[in-house]
DNA sequence: AACTTTGTTCATCGCTTGTTGAATATGAGG
DNA sequence: CCTCATATTCAACAAGCGATGAACAAAGTT
């Protein structure tokens, strides 16, 4: 999965070559390929070290022409992310089927969707650069907050947010092991098995009652 | 937590002034505020963007001494991470106590250490490197595996491995979204109730029989 | 055909990075 | 005292970074 040379670049959009001379106007070609490699690069290597000059060489593209369409790195990292990072509504239709099972259900949509590249893409992106860009670590935690553990909290019982933060920290957790450590034999394990293991603990997080209380909060 | 001018070090070894230019000899005492200023400036800001000028400037040393004392940026990267990054006898001594109540011994124990300064920060500073310096994932991992799955799987029935793996993504979720993302309330949650919480769960992980077969491996 | 707009290229700026080599200071050993 | 090894400083290098501005080329507009 490395991106490195201006090779072939994953393009369904116009499968034509890319020396061109004459032929154009809109320039949205040129964009959809400095997005497509933006998203490819950013998830592979982070927000710094993935470079202007690497995303428009893979581009194929002028550098600058990077700064035409989109003013700055950060904007263009922001635009490269936005879209695919919504995926939420896909959470709230798991969590319309109540929380008998839940747990399971859960660990299966984020493996499923895990498995398919355009939306792991801009979760690698930001989980690689959350640690060394406060932006990308406010729109994970963001992300992970509002859009997972806020809509899961709602439907559990009390500390509601404690429970859906312990099943998202797990998540996360298995997000790194298995597709960024990529450690094994965690990452080859089929996500049936892995849903079977972890989906009753899960479940176990979100309606079992309160472990013993505790004086410190 | 940050780390920025040249303020106060936190230097245990020799209380005084830093203007000096007489009775030395040793250089050992640059060293050790080099090697200190690596370990805080590797934790808190990865591999990358941890700069050599800036960790001499926290240490108040001129950035020649840093290559004087260890040849280049990686040797001081590995040297600095060294030394501390080995407290698997402590989890050796968890293990040693059985498998019965293993799972809570062990959230506490981790809890415990990462409360911890000196401990934390350099498994901070993999954490924070490991996805854009390969050196570093290779360490995090290899730390991850050999000193910590590796001695778990030992005890605890097949699949050993993975169910190790289970307990320590866990863990490195716990990690990530409490010490580094800082995700509220459980970063803000008492070690006591986090241990409540997901000993149980690492228990099932561990000793629970393995929950129904699955065709794909 | 003249003009404007939009896409594209090129050269370059200012800055920071890791790293090096020469010079200088400072102690110890004779 | 001189000598020598070590410690420290200073200036600079090449490379790479994000970003800019001027120029050129192809289309739309009139």
């Amino acid at each position: 999965m490395t991106v490195d040379e201006p090779d072939e670049m994953a393009e369904q959009h116009e499968p034509d070559t890319v020396a061109r001379r004459g032929r154009w106007r809109t320039g949205e070609r040129s964009r959809r390929r400095i997005l497509d490699a933006a998203r490819a690069l950013f998830a592979e290597r982070g927000y710094d070290r993935a470079t202007v000059r690497r995303i428009a060489a893979t581009a194929q593209v002028d550098p600058a022409m990077v700064y035409y369409f989109f003013e700055t790195k950060s904007r263009l990292f922001t635009e490269a992310l936005a879209l695919p990072v919504n995926p939420a509504e896909e959470v709230a239709a798991e969590l319309s089927g109540g929380v008998d099972g839940l747990g399971e259900r859960i660990v299966r949509h984020f493996l499923d969707v895990w498995d398919r590249a355009p939306t792991v893409e801009p979760m690698l992106a930001l989980l690689r650069s959350a640690p060394t860009d406060e932006r990308s670590a406010a729109m994970f935690t963001g992300y992970i907050e509002q859009e997972i553990i806020a809509r899961i909290a709602t439907v559990v019982p009390e500390p509601a947010r404690l429970r859906a933060e312990l099943v998202g920290s797990h998540l996360m957790g298995l997000l790194l092991a298995r597709h960024v450590l990529r450690i094994e034999p965690l990452a080859s394990t089929s996500p049936d098995t892995v849903a079977t293991w972890m989906g009753p603990t899960l479940q176990r997080y979100l309606t079992d009652p309160a472990p013993a209380p505790d004086p410190t909060a």
